[in-house]
DNA sequence: GCTGCGGCCTAACGATCGTTAGGTTGGGAG
DNA sequence: CTCCCAACCTAACGATCGTTAGGCCGCAGC
């Protein structure tokens, strides 16, 4: 049986009303009538509204991290100083997390704007320090001429925003499982930089 | 001079807040402050929050369809055949209708969630129909082989969400302005499809 | 059998929400 | 000079907001 705690619930039922409504456009009744309780009561769980969702985007921007911490570094060393297989494993990391959780990342991506100030600020850093991975592994498959000349921010903003906007569309069904739509999603963002035929064919 | 009435200084003030808060997260009262005016006054110009919101996401839809309308007509014939043309047409389009306006643009994109459902129901409808063209567009460069075999829903969907990412980072500056970012992401469009060399070689 | 406690309750607080009602002002048109 | 009308005002409405205070209940451990 799975061991689920009061306050996992209240987060998970939070994110799925986040994601659906806003945060300010969940309130702390609306949260609770779907827990049938009442509001009040949440507060026995729960500091504030600000602190279940801080939980949700400082656990979710985790283990966007660690996912990323994990592709650069399993791979086979080889593997490590190729761009494209970087940035594959980057991407592929990416959207497993979104499809994994596709309430949580949403709220992630699109509520944190909705911290306080020093919080915001954080998230800010944190997020500038995870796009900042995929500018340089750009730069670096730049550099080396196995991608396409392209400016490096502006790329990776156009990678990013791209898997982040999975969490608007997709929704898990038979068609198109999370396996296959990373394997999609990987070709179309290798593909953007015009990786692939430029690695085996230099100069 | 510029005709300003103002109906539309309330409504580009609404835009402003709407993108930066949210609509849930802007009160009426917020954005009569911002006009140095009282709340209740905007109820002379406006006959709702609701309305607001719906001149602002209506306008801005019809918009995107007409820069898709143009992009889509106003090539030389024998472009309109070539889905790759065709397909940097409606991405130089779409690209123009953010750059030009992102506040308006970020509210069409993120807010039209908050609508009442007809209203809802009907932006869905034509965002639908707008994404359809996208779709169109890949489908037949697919079938033509000048486009990388690709699930067109999926890769609609990630050319389209990287486009509306733009809202979230662009900022007009020097070092990238709108005219260099279309041809930036008219790139990525356009490899990313795998689109290019495969038109010079085909079979 | 008592204690502690997680979990929930009702009642209420001050603030803010979208919106309505009714009145005042200033400048342009006849 | 008079009239009009857009623009804005103050005051207030009922509803809902996030949050606090204080109490009740059932169950596990000593």
């Amino acid at each position: 049986m799975v061991e689920t705690t009061r306050r996992q619930e209240i987060e998970d039922v939070a994110s799925s009303l986040f994601h659906e409504h806003g945060y300010s456009g969940t309130s702390v009744r609306d949260i609770a009538r779907a827990l049938d309780i009442q509001g009040a009561s949440l507060y026995a769980h729960v500091a504030s509204k600000q602190d279940l969702l801080w939980s949700i985007v400082d656990g979710t921007a985790a283990r966007f991290e660690a996912a990323a911490d994990a592709a650069t570094i399993n791979a086979e060393p080889e593997a490590a100083e190729v761009p494209a297989e970087r940035l594959a494993a980057l991407v592929r990391a990416h959207v497993g997390i979104v499809t994994d959780d596709i309430e949580r990342a949403s709220v992630f991506i699109h509520e944190w704007r909705s911290l306080s100030t020093e919080r915001r600020a954080e998230i800010a850093g944190r997020r500038d320090a995870y796009e900042q991975r995929f500018r340089e592994v750009i730069a670096d498959g730049v550099g080396a001429a196995s991608f396409a000349p392209v400016d490096p921010v502006a790329a990776a903003a156009y990678l990013l925003t791209a898997l982040n906007g999975l969490v608007a569309w997709y929704r898990p069904d038979r068609r198109l499982d999370p396996a296959a739509l990373a394997d999609a999603y990987v070709q179309l963002s290798l593909q953007a930089l015009d990786a692939g035929m430029r690695a085996e064919v230099p100069g």
